[in-house]
DNA sequence: TATCTAATTAGATTATAATCTAATTAGCTT
DNA sequence: AAGCTAATTAGATTATAATCTAATTAGATA
């Protein structure tokens, strides 16, 4: 339900410790050790926090040797926040139940039948699935390098660019050091 | 500290019947036993949750005869459920200590030899020191006829219609039927 | 494989808060 | 003033959750 959602949203953010987490996590990413120290608390703390923001699916993870950083989702924290403004109108409903059917309609108007995008729509709903459909192919859990995602989104549309930089937007997929590589799904836009 | 504010207002946002009282309050004011009836609750419940919505300003209300009705207070809303976003931001500072002194100083440039508006600023904050600065004469818990508020304000400027429109928007003061009330001060906007 | 580091889980303790019934208060109305 | 209606307060019960220590797991490196 629609409502569990939002409410534990809140009951989320309505804690003290969480909210310095994620005003030490809005600088940049940072891990669990230095979050403890930052605060004055222990490991096992933080650990317990971080499980709860990612839950809502405002902090996510990364991990780099034996150390694991996390992460603010920006993004997702600033539409929840707006979601409780918008509660009732049902513009609410609308957004969050895309049927298949719906979906292979947005596709068929904006991909040309050699299966090339005319364009990017900038209505938002519309612009992920076509973000989204243009990921088919790509490979969880392998890295990519600039070149070859290059390639891969040449296939839809000569402005590679473009493209690139809204798959990193939207979260679809990360970069670090000119390698790319997908987010798992639960990370990605809604 | 501005911290408990936000974690404060979560807090309070966070719970299910909170979010189902703002839910129902969304569409116009109720009194207290037709919440609990739409709600399935007895009135010391609601009572308890009104507590709590008023102390974070997101619900105020009015007396009718025996009865006293709540309103939601949608800007107040809005503003607060932003402010997680900006969190870190230093504007965030600015924002919440104006000093007497700036006031001065804005009212300074606003006001005219003659002691008439120049102008309304854009700039919200400005807009608001200013309106604050024209209700300087009227009396709280005194009801004035519409006809009495368009003279008070044509000491400061010839359009009362504009400013007793941002007199109500900005949640300064409140009208029924042709009659205009100051809103108490915990009210007003910050 | 053994060892190191960082993170998580388990389990206990303590604090917070949602809801109810019963009693009280505030403000009409007659 | 007496009685009525709606709201609040007091106080008890029950559920939820923040934090800690101790034990465990996951992954990297030597």
């Amino acid at each position: 339900m629609q409502l569990d959602r939002i409410v534990n949203f809140h009951k989320t953010i309505g804690d003290k410790t969480r909210i310095r987490i994620i005003s030490l996590l809005k600088e940049g990413p940072l891990h669990g050790q230095a979050i403890a120290g930052k605060l004055g608390l222990k490991p096992p703390t933080i650990s317990h926090h971080l499980t709860k923001l990612k839950q809502i699916d405002i902090v996510y993870q990364r991990r780099d040797k034996n150390t694991i950083y996390f992460y603010l989702n920006k993004d997702k924290l600033e539409r929840m926040a707006l979601e409780i403004t918008r509660i009732g109108d049902n513009e609410m409903f609308e957004k969050f139940d895309i049927t298949e059917g719906e979906k292979a309609k947005v596709i068929r108007n904006f991909i040309d039948g050699n299966g090339k995008l005319k364009a990017l729509p900038a209505q938002r709903k519309k612009k992920l699935i076509l973000l989204e459909y243009m990921l088919r192919g790509l490979e969880h859990g392998k890295t990519y390098k600039e070149k070859e995602i290059n390639e891969h989104i040449q296939q839809y549309h000569q402005d590679f660019a473009t493209i690139r930089r809204e798959f990193v937007m939207a979260h679809f997929m990360y970069r670090q050091d000119g390698i790319y590589e997908l987010n798992p799904v639960e990370m990605w836009p809604v």
